[in-house]
DNA sequence: TTAATCCTGAGTAATTTACTCGGCATTTAT
DNA sequence: ATAAATGCCGAGTAAATTACTCAGGATTAA
């Protein structure tokens, strides 16, 4: 149940990027220098969080990137989707992969309720707090009941 | 935010021992067919259990392994921590490793604060789901609000 | 034209995971 | 006493994943 360096460096990205936003661009290079992350490494992972539209590039000398949308509008799980796929504990939970063939006992089922279950809390614990909850320092209470 | 085989594989294990509870020791070897799960695999998981006296052993013919509580008593935290350790995201969460250092950072605190709140949101989640409420295919609904 | 940036694909080193293997120790039944 | 079924243990290994590095091209502003 750990996060990869990726997630946890670029949560950290992205912050930064919140704490600078409407600045213009700024450049992996100043990132890289400010959170002490290696820049050839946050390359990589600037390059999934653009795929996945939640940041803008810009080229050449002054260029740099900017969130794609105000900090607010930017949670955490974007971010960990972005960079680490689906948030899920256990495979069999997404999509069609064939290990539904274990899924057939009694048992299993027993077990992938709890899976589920955790997928779920993460997942709705995550999409609540956005950058903008971040920089503020505090996150909404929240009730969580299903 | 993946879940080891090693923790899937234990829990069914353990839930397996709870629906035979009573029963007498429950030989690896019928787990693992059951299951469909390595035993020898199994065996390194068994040890892991046992040593957090989570399970008891009985060696020899008619030999196996019980449950060492009644099933409301083990939580399916208590199962994962005892195959992974600690539950997580993040390393700089648990003790004192030396990376304290990246810590001094103004920001790193305000994502130390989310892998906290998750932490102890899985951790809850998880400390409150027994391999009872497993057997029953109901867990109590809560409200977490930390 | 230059320098700073982004962009891309490939490659690699380290770590972790998911096991296997060999053999000994214990217990019960015969 | 012996055999058979089990647990127990430490080491070893193969595969996968992670965490990067590297080389070089494309773009843009000064």
């Amino acid at each position: 149940m750990r996060l990869s360096a990726k997630g946890e460096y670029g949560v950290r990205a992205m912050v930064y990027l919140a704490l600078n936003y409407r600045s213009g661009p700024i450049p992996l290079s100043k990132i890289a220098l400010g959170e002490n992350i290696s820049q050839q490494f946050l390359e990589q992972i600037f390059a999934a969080l653009r795929r996945e539209g939640l940041i803008y590039s810009a080229r050449g000398i002054k260029g740099g990137y900017t969130l794609a949308y105000p900090p607010e509008k930017i949670c955490v799980g974007d971010i960990i989707r972005a960079l680490e796929g689906p948030i899920t504990p256990v495979n069999c939970l997404s999509e069609g992969k064939e290990e539904a063939d274990r899924c057939t006992r009694a048992d299993i089922c027993l077990t992938r309720n709890v899976w589920e279950r955790l997928r779920d809390h993460i997942n709705y614990l995550l999409d609540n707090i956005s950058l903008q909850d971040m920089i503020e320092g505090k996150f909404d209470e929240f009730i969580v009941n299903k």
